[in-house]
DNA sequence: AGAAGGACCAGTGGTCCGTA
DNA sequence: AGAAGGACCAGTGGTCCGTA
């Protein structure tokens, strides 16, 4: 609640029921009220997002400040800073932010301050069980039923006090979460590697896309084929970078025009040049 | 071409092929410049909408206007009215309608002015085709690969020259389609019924709701099931009014709580009463 | 610096309603 | 009146970039 994002205010009021709240499966236990206290660092609230992008059709967001809802049931419920000029709720306390991820072995509990990987994979799971929950109410009232994690499953999940879980997040690390699903054994080997190595999660991240390639390698290139047949990942939109990795290792490998090939996917990867590795 | 509509002018250029063009199926032989040639009723152009609907965010569309795309190659090209204010270019040309729809039982060429239901059915023909094509463009450039008739698909189907066909249209006699699909032995028995009762097409198409409901019925209610489970039905979105009325249907049967039926879906098809049925 | 996530934007699904 | 379809709008997928 405390709706800063003018979609929240949706229609449909989805119901309430608490479902199963954070609690990682990593091993610790996440007390919600760690990062979710009302009263941490002052400083902050209105900000105000002074972005100068091409920002078109906004006013569309205006007028959406008074929260509607109550007070209470949404356990410490945050009171954020409110969207628009000068409504501001001054005596209001702070955003929190999930700590970062770092990498972590299978099992690993992460220290203070920080999130470990199987959280993270455990975050997915979540999203999984939210999407269920959607589906049985879109079948019960006869609406069209989601099959993946959409825009829906995640205001769902907020509405459920799942604040922790949000869009660019999960988006972000799916084919971190897919190599996880579709070789274990790989991706806890590669975990164990960087760790050792000291890798940060951004660098861990961006290993993964590689051995992803070469599973869709096996399947004739389609890296839609393989997300569709585990049952786990099929929820989950394939990432533009993955498919577009596997894209141009399949046109590399020449099964089709002969593209004069000027590297590998390998190369590619391991060159940490050109946009698709940002 | 001569875009009225902003979203035509997406970035991604479709190739210009002419792909299959109009020719109906239904025996009509259809010449295009029938109703296309440009210049017919001179009355209209520059109308604009002066709608007063909510309007929020436009102002997207202004200085969308100039089109940059050349001439010719479109085949009788027509010069509709451009979209905004003052530019409008006034020796243009004229806005024509497809000719409406009558009931006609199976081959039967409809009479002068009006186009027939197997041409109707064939225009869903041309959209799978043109699916079939923008899924080939997809896959070659490691694009996702729609599923349905999206609006990218409408909007290829307009570069390739088939201006007669349009998402209103087509979304709106979706589930007369359907019940082609899935009997064609009912849809056409009720065809030659409606023809011989000299019902209009807005009548036949209420009719073709009920052997619809009827089916899904035997499908568990799962109107999604029966359509995913035909190969060319599958790639069309299950209409909204259809899929409330199976959900209606199915509770009534009884098969979930008791809700005291009020009456079957055969009355409430039969009544013309209810929002459902506009 | 590396990372989390609010908020934005182009293009979507859906269909209303001014038009013919 | 009955019907075709341009154009609109709320909410989507995707991710940038101001923030911590």
């Amino acid at each position: 609640h405390g709706s800063v994002n003018a979609d929240a205010l949706s229609q449909e009021v989805l119901s309430e029921e608490p479902v199963q709240e954070a609690a990682g499966s990593g091993g610790e236990t996440r007390s919600r009220t760690g990062w979710l206290c009302p009263h941490a660092n002052s400083k902050s609230n209105n900000k105000k997002r002074t972005n100068s992008r091409n920002k078109k059709h906004k006013g569309r967001l205006e007028e959406v400040d008074q929260r509607d809802e109550g007070e209470a049931d949404d356990k410490g419920a945050r009171g954020w800073e409110s969207a628009s000029s000068e409504t501001e709720r001054d005596g209001g306390s702070e955003r929190q932010r999930e700590h970062p991820f770092i990498v972590t072995e299978p099992g690993e509990v992460a220290r203070a301050k920080k999130n470990g990987l199987d959280y993270l994979f455990h975050l997915y799971e979540q999203c999984r069980l939210f999407l269920v929950q959607v589906q049985a109410l879109a079948r019960q009232h006869g609406h069209k039923c989601p099959t993946k994690v959409t825009n829906q499953v995640f205001r769902y999940a907020k509405k459920a006090g799942a604040s922790h879980i949000n869009k660019p997040k999960m988006r972000h690390y799916v084919h971190c979460y897919a190599l996880h699903c579709l070789d274990e054994e790989a991706s806890n080997a590669l975990r164990k590697a960087f760790k050792e190595r000291r890798e940060n999660v951004g660098a861990w991240r961006q290993a993964c896309y590689e051995p992803l390639v070469n599973i869709s390698a096996r399947h004739n290139w389609d890296i839609d084929v393989v997300f569709n047949s585990h049952p786990r990942l099929s929820i989950w939109y394939v990432p533009t970078k993955l498919r577009q990795l596997c894209h141009i290792a399949s046109s590399n490998a020449g099964t089709n025009v002969a593209t004069a090939g000027t590297g590998t996917v390998g190369t590619i990867l391991g060159s940490g040049s050109g946009d698709l590795l940002q």
